[in-house]
RNA sequence: GGGUAGGUACCGAAGCGGUCAAACGGGGCAGACUGUAAAUCUGCUGGGCUACGCCCUACGGAGGUUCGAAUCCUUCCCUGCCCA
C-alpha cells in the first residue's frame, strides 16, 4: 500500500486533503506533528496527545542518538514501545542540529562531525549511519540528513550547500535501500528540499529530488529567519513542482498563519516547535488569538481559556489560574499551557482538512485568521 | 539602664568623600521564541521635561564639616542581639 492517497482537493486553491498510510494509524492530512525531540512532547503525556487527537509525533535522531542512545531504544524494540506511543513516529534526521549547533560541528563530504551539546564527546554522522540509527529507532518515517543552510546565505554557499544535501540525499537513499525494518513495520524515507532563498535552486534542487525516488518531499531550510512572504513565495513555487501523488512536508513551519497559507499552498505536512516551547514561556494559542498568560490584566480572568477548541485544559481552567501558576512557577501551568496549544494546533489542522472537504477553505482560512488577529495580537 | 550591630529604591543587599538616581538578587511590568543546547532569553522598573542631555526629589529625622556627603561629625528616632 502506498504511504499516501489523495481523498479530496480543494477547488479554489492547491489544498489537498489525504491520508498517510502507516503501519501505526492512518494519519489524515494536513496534519500537525508535535514535536517529541527526546521521545517526549515536552510538559505532555502520551495519552493526552491521545485525546486531543495526535495520530503522529516527531523525534529527533540526534538527541535520541545522544540520550539514551539508539541502541537502548533498539533493547526497547524501538521509539514506539520505549515512549508507549502506539501512533506513528517521524524522526528528523539531525540536519537541523547540523544548522542549530554550528559551533559544535564540522561539515565534510562524508558526514558532519559534532562535540556532544552535553559533554562535549565526538560523533559523526553520515547519511547512512542516520538511516542505520533511524532503523534502530524505528520510525514511520525517517529523514535524510542534509545541511539545513544558515539564512542569509550567498548564492554560493547556497549552492555549494544544495549540492552537498543532494549528494547526501541519494547517498541516504542508497542506505535506505539497502537496509531493511527492525520491528516488523514499514519504515518510509523523505527527502529534504534546500536552496535558501533562490528561487531557481530551489526548484533545480526539487527537480533532481524527485528523481531520487523519496516516499515523500519535504521543504527545509525554511522559516530560520526570512520574511514570511519569501517564505510563502518558495513553497508556492515548490509545491508547483513536486509531485501530486506524494506527501509534501513543510518542516519546522510555523505560526497559526502560516500553517494556513501554505496548507493553501498544498502542504500536507507541518511540525513545530512554537506550541509547545511558546507554551512553556507563557504565550498560549487559542481560538481568539495568542496571548502573553503572564500578563496583569488576566490576573482576575475568569475567563476560561479556549472554550472553542477540544481542549481539556482550555475548557476547564481559567485565564487567572493559569496566570497564577505561571506566576508561581508550578510545573501544572507548563502542562496546562502545552495541552491547550497543542489542542490548538491539531484543531487547526483537522478543521483545515474538513474546510478543504467541504469546498469552502479558503473563505474559512480568511475568516479565522481574522479572528486570531482580533485578540491581543 | 549599659554595651553592641545596624537603619540604602517595592523587598533583600552592596556601596563607605566626587566617576551614585545608587552594583547585584528577588519581585513587578512588557517583549521575543518557527525540522527544541529553551520551564529559556531580552528590555524596563523615583518623578518631570522643548528627552542621545537637563531639572527636581531621594540612601531613618534634624543640624553641621566640605568646593562636593548615601559615605565624615553632632544629636534625635527606630530595629536586632548581649548584659543588667
Amino acid at each position: 500500500m502506498n504511504l499516501f492517497q489523495i481523498d479530496k482537493k480543494d477547488p479554489d486553491s492547491k489544498a489537498r486533503a489525504g491520508y498517510l498510510y502507516t503501519d501505526h494509524g492512518v494519519i489524515p492530512t494536513p496534519v500537525f506533528m508535535p514535536v517529541g525531540t527526546q521521545g517526549t512532547v515536552k510538559a505532555i503525556e502520551q495519552r493526552e496527545l491521545v485525546d486531543y487527537g495526535a495520530k503522529i509525533i516527531l523525534g529527533n535522531t540526534y538527541h535520541l542518538y545522544l540520550r539514551p542512545g539508539d541502541k537502548v531504544v533498539n533493547h526497547f524494540d524501538g521509539l514506539h514501545k520505549f515512549i508507549n506511543w502506539k501512533g506513528a513516529i517521524l524522526t528528523d534526521s539531525g540536519g537541523y542540529q547540523i544548522f542549530s549547533l554550528q559551533d559544535l560541528r564540522k561539515l565534510k563530504e562524508e558526514g558532519a562531525e559534532f562535540k556532544s551539546h552535553i559533554d562535549g564527546s565526538k560523533h559523526f554522522f553520515s547519511p547512512e549511519n542516520v538511516v542505520d540509527i533511524q532503523r534502530n529507532l524505528g520510525s514511520d518515517i525517517i529523514m535524510v540528513l542534509d545541511e539545513c543552510t544558515p539564512y542569509p546565505a550567498e548564492r554560493k554557499q547556497a549552492r555549494d550547500s544544495m549540492e552537498l544535501s543532494l549528494r547526501w540525499a541519494k547517498r541516504s537513499r542508497v542506505a535506505f535501500d539497502k537496509t531493511d525494518p527492525l520491528y516488523g513495520h514499514r519504515q518510509f524515507q523523505f527527502g529534504i528540499g534546500q536552496g535558501s532563498m533562490y528561487k531557481d535552486l530551489r526548484k533545480e534542487y526539487l527537480e533532481r529530488m524527485i528523481e531520487i525516488d523519496f516516499d515523500g518531499n519535504a521543504m527545509g531550510g525554511l522559516s530560520v529567519g526570512e520574511p514570511a512572504e519569501m517564505m510563502y513565495e518558495l513553497v508556492d513555487l515548490s509545491t508547483d513542482i513536486l509531485p501530486e501523488d506524494k506527501p509534501r512536508y513543510l518542516m519546522g513551519v510555523g505560526t497559526p498563519e502560516n500553517i494556513l497559507t501554505c496548507i493553501e499552498m498544498g502542504v500536507d505536512m507541518f511540525d513545530c516547535v512554537l506550541p509547545t516551547r511558546n507554551a512553556r514561556n507563557g504565550q498560549i494559542f487559542t481560538s481568539r488569538g495568542k496571548i502573553n498568560i503572564r500578563n496583569a490584566q488576566y490576573k482576575l480572568s475568569d475567563e476560561l481559556i479556549d472554550e472553542n477548541v477540544d481542549s481539556y485544559a482550555g475548557k476547564n481552567f481559567t485565564l487567572g489560574y493559569l496566570r497564577h501558576l505561571f506566576i508561581a512557577n508550578e510545573i501544572l501551568g507548563l502542562q496546562l499551557a502545552s495541552q491547550q496549544n497543542i489542542a490548538f494546533y491539531l484543531w487547526l489542522a483537522r478543521t483545515a482538512r474538513e474546510k478543504i472537504i467541504d469546498g469552502c477553505y479558503s473563505d474559512w482560512k480568511k475568516e479565522i485568521l481574522e479572528k486570531l488577529s482580533g485578540g491581543n495580537n
